[in-house]
DNA sequence: AACTATTTATAAGA
DNA sequence: TTCTTATAAATAGTT
């Protein structure tokens, strides 16, 4: 239907190509409409050109949501309903679970216990106090660990200490010391005089760890950790 | 194009319709075809004539998925993800509700301390130790119900035995009475004899209720209770 | 985008 | 439905 016939194959000019796409696609729109009217059907009609540009044509009866829902329904097939009932069971199954978990604490907790036998409430109390054993000795065992570093971390200051009073005494006989260093060194002197006990809360509240790290003797830096 | 032209408004006649309906689906099937093939272009197709009947055209280079995912994709829009989305998302939260709960649990069970402080593990044991209590208090309580009720159960029982004895007593002060009654008697008056601890025994066991509404003293069908 | 010679689609009838 | 065919409609090539 032209000037001339048209052998029904891939338009290899780019442009023919897409002026034709054009053409026909407002017949083949056309008739999709016609289609509608005339015959009182649904038409769903979507294409994409070569180029990836988007037409579509709806039958104003239906929407293209109910276009696919029917497709679906008519040809029995899912496109997406299999991935969509997997995941409603999936949720299912974990608002189960959840409801057991939250039951089991419940019961854990001292709630929920009306319909347990006396068996039942037996074994709970048991397994309650099984764990709240470990929960205890697990207790027990945080605060011997804790307790246990703490002491070292003392001794090892302590040792720290005794040795910079070491060091400060034996500068303090040599002469010329005093002429070399600033007064700072007095008052770094006086802070771990007042003994390893301050030393001790200080690190329980900054926790900067490795302070021993740098252990050389008599370091300026010291008064800074 | 045809014998004569046409208006484009819906046929009335069915079988007229029908018919034009089966030639313009053709129609526009080979139209599709020819655009599919023409220009290299990717059409989806799907038509439902005003019976239901379903019929669709894709080009033979896509799936009706993807031209449904490309639709959703180019016009971004949703159709169903916002659905699926919330789905998702809400499975995302029970998963992670359900973690929490395990966790719960497991600690509880007296697993998973490894990283609670000690401030975590007194609160706790203080926790657990308060729910065992509410334990043993429940467990205490439906003992003493239980017990409560199985002594009511002996108490009414032995008023039973008390009047069948009674009532036993009379009968055989009655010289009428060995005549008219068989030897079984004898054995129901000895089992009724050995007391009461004996019946409370006998329910535990059974479990059978309500003997009590047969009440009728003297009833000889009592010894095949 | 418009024109138009020609092909194609199809309405009506069988 | 399918075939036929007169005619309407679509469109290929051109401007």
């Amino acid at each position: 239907m032209g000037r001339g016939k048209i052998e029904i194959k891939r338009i290899e000019n780019p442009t023919n190509r897409q002026v034709t796409y054009s053409k026909r696609r407002n017949g083949i729109f056309k008739k999709a409409q016609e289609l509608t009217v005339l015959c009182d059907a649904k038409v769903s009609l979507i294409m994409f050109s070569n180029t990836g540009k988007f037409h579509e044509y709806t039958s104003p009866t239906i929407t293209t949501k109910k276009v696919y829902d029917q497709y679906q329904k008519t040809l029995g097939i899912d496109l997406w309903s299999s991935h969509y009932e997997r995941m409603q069971e999936n949720l299912r199954k974990l608002k189960e679970i959840n409801n057991k978990l939250r039951r089991e604490i419940r019961q854990r907790m001292g709630e929920d216990l009306g319909d347990l036998s006396i068996e039942d409430l037996r074994g709970l109390e048991q397994k309650m106090d099984a764990s709240l054993g470990l929960v205890r000795e697990r207790k027990y065992h945080v605060i011997k660990t804790q307790t246990e570093t703490y002491r070292k971390k003392v001794r090892n200051l302590e040792e720290q200490h005794g040795n910079l009073l070491l060091n400060f005494e034996a500068k303090c006989d040599d002469p010329h010391y005093g002429l070399v260093e600033n007064d700072g060194d007095y008052e770094s002197a006086v802070a771990f005089a007042n003994g390893a006990s301050n030393l001790y809360a200080f690190r329980l509240h900054q926790a900067h760890p490795n302070l021993h790290h740098d252990g050389g003797y008599g370091s300026h830096d010291l008064r800074l950790a």
